[in-house]
DNA sequence: CTATGCTCAGAACGTCCGTTCTGTGAGGTC
DNA sequence: GACCTCACAGAACGGACGTTCTGAGCATAG
């Protein structure tokens, strides 16, 4: 069998405006088709083909390639030049590609410079997902003096330490236990404005 | 009335996960519920609040306010499952941070470490928001050779031209007219997986 | 003690969903 | 021109869906 190669785009823009994959019933309208067994039919290829997936109730969902767009390798496309993300795979939303358990994230604002050489400015929002405990090498989010803290988790002679990343600072060890916050999974920075 | 403040969470970690609203039987097992009746009547709060909203046939889908993160401010209230909203807390939308103008904004990877010193990495994802002129100093992307470059935008002796931001590398100043894609107004960043 | 309101359980109900089965017409093959 | 496949229409069906109603259990107020 083969698709109408206009079904998925629409499809796509159905999602884009909602936020959700529609019944049957619905994408037959969408697509100009009246039967669903036919609808059906070509849903299941879609899945096949990993662009739909089914959510543990049945109910659909986009699936891994859902989102994937036409890689841009060469910028030269007439005038209008499509989003140059390679493999856009996993690229919902840039709040999808950064968050993986909402409940337990949250954003810091960065304070002074002491991770300048790890690419993380003042004012930079970090993705901290919330755990107390982390791996060595890891960026964490400590609690020192009721303040939050971003440094690299080290360890020395078996003590736990945070390491900066910014000669210009010392390396912070604890008294008592080390209390992280959580780890950083991303980093959102916006210039100018 | 007043809604259990593990609802929302619950259903966003689902919706990260599945890119779907589940059933309302789902949702049900989801917060521990057994009468739909009970899950309609929170569906409905959360969707006048702007949580969820109902795509045109009905299915729920997520609403405006579904993607607001926290943003700490110090760690005293963040510890805790605080349900208040209030006591310092922001609620910032990543999407809505970065992007202003969505049909004008691109996402771009990084390639190679130009742009090192500016706190650009490589595998970064660059926010473009495309637009033929920038100033003097803006972070643009521009094309060169059928590729993407990022680079500072300078001027020299009335000729512009392109600065890296890494010693490593040359100065790039265009043989004919520089052609600018768009001007970088944000960067998002992925640590580990 | 009674009344009221809140949170939730459970059942009833009509509607809509997705599956399956049969039918139909167009196009190609030999 | 008999046969087949493809792309879709349409009806049937059981189950799931969301709404609505009744009522239990508990807390608080008066």
């Amino acid at each position: 069998m083969q698709l109408d190669p206009s079904y998925l785009p629409k499809l796509q823009d159905y999602y884009a405006r909602h936020q959700a994959i529609p019944s049957y019933s619905t994408i037959g309208k969408l697509w100009g088709i009246a039967a669903k067994s036919w609808v059906s039919n070509c849903v299941r290829h879609l899945r096949e083909e990993g662009y739909l997936k089914v959510a543990p109730d049945k109910r659909l969902g986009p699936g891994p390639r859902f989102f994937e767009r036409q890689l841009a390798h060469s910028p030269v496309q007439a005038g209008l030049p499509n989003p140059a993300l390679e493999s856009g795979y996993d690229l919902v939303t840039i709040d999808n590609y950064l968050v993986k358990v909402p409940s337990k994230t949250t954003l810091i604002r960065v304070k002074g410079d002491s991770m300048l050489d790890a690419g993380i400015f003042e004012g930079d929002l970090v993705v901290v997902e919330q755990q107390p405990a982390a791996n060595i090498g890891d960026i964490v989010v400590a609690i020192v003096d009721d303040e939050f803290t971003i440094k690299y988790l080290a360890r020395e002679k078996g003590q736990f330490m945070l390491r900066p990343a910014n000669k210009a600072y010392p390396v912070i060890r604890p008294k008592g236990k080390l209390e992280i916050f959580g780890v950083m999974v991303g980093l959102v920075r916006r210039v100018g404005r």
